[in-house]
DNA sequence: CAATATATGATACGTTATATCATTTCTATT
DNA sequence: AATAGAAATGATATAACGTATCATATATTG
């Protein structure tokens, strides 16, 4: 079974377990951005499933089963970019965390890594001593992929 | 001399410093957004200002003016909520560090507060540890403010 | 004043996202 | 299997956000 397969089955799980329904057309989606490994817009997505998978997906549904697959963990939506990115994780097993994204500026690759407990600490101590009340602590940050680093000097 | 002229003597000050021009025009998107005391949109500005002071903004214009505002850090974008806000610390004379922004999902509210030094370096060596380069440590995240905290019980 | 740089006006267009209503597909119950 | 209700998708239109381009006006400098 190969990786994306596997991811699949995992994914399809997941979705079972929450009462959810990975239709074909949500799977197809998630497959493309799998397969693009890379953060795209809803317009970029509805491009590349144009081109590779001879798929013709509409604006409205094109959004409604990102925002689904959002739901399920499965794809992130990046706000900075206004960009969406399968989640890195999909097959770990474990609960989700909150994702950080390191976004490069440059050429739109995307990282996501876990945040640290310590740095979610900081994040809500920092946040409450300001009077707010934190609602999610997921962070997008400005950087530059080491490939595009190594060039940019 | 009510707050706002203040401001706005210290903001010509700041520009006239660097070499940059605060126009009649700049001024008045300015003190628009400041006495807005919100967080607004290229296009709710534009309405705001016809409103309120029923000058007329072609989009273009406003994006040039808030993006000058913004290169001279009177004002600051907010990318996640595709937002504008005026700096909170215009007359503080200090220089301007890296802000941090609370976002009130409910009702837009932003309060601008100082990043931690440490908070700084811990992000930038979670960064690096993942093999990128941070480019901007600016911080926007999803907030409730006080008041719509306290509704919201 | 003339030459140059900067700022603004005006029009058009491209991109991103949602509203609305119709139709199809799935699920559960009889 | 038939039916009814829920969930998903299709289709069309439009709203919201942002930029490209070229023309005109205003300020700065020599
Ligand atoms: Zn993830
Ligand atoms: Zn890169
Ligand atoms: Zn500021
Ligand atoms: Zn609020």
């Amino acid at each position: 079974m190969n990786s994306i397969a596997k991811i699949l089955s995992h994914a399809e799980a997941s979705c079972q377990t929450n009462g959810a329904r990975l239709t074909d057309k949500r799977k197809r989606v998630l497959t493309g951005l799998l397969k693009s490994q890379k953060a795209q817009s809803a317009y970029d997505l509805i491009d590349y499933m144009r081109k590779e998978f001879d798929e013709a997906l509409q604006p409205t549904t094109t959004y409604r089963i990102l925002d689904f697959l959002a739901s399920e963990n499965l794809v992130h939506k990046l706000h900075l970019a206004n960009k969406y990115v399968a989640c890195s994780h999909i097959s770990c097993g474990h609960a989700h965390e909150v994702p950080q994204f390191l976004i490069c500026d440059e050429c739109s690759n995307v990282k996501e890594i876990g945040i640290k407990k310590s740095l979610i600490n900081t994040l809500t101590r920092n946040v409450e001593e300001a009077g707010y009340v934190l609602q999610s602590p997921q962070l997008e940050l400005h950087c530059l992929c080491q490939d595009c680093a190594s060039k940019a000097v």
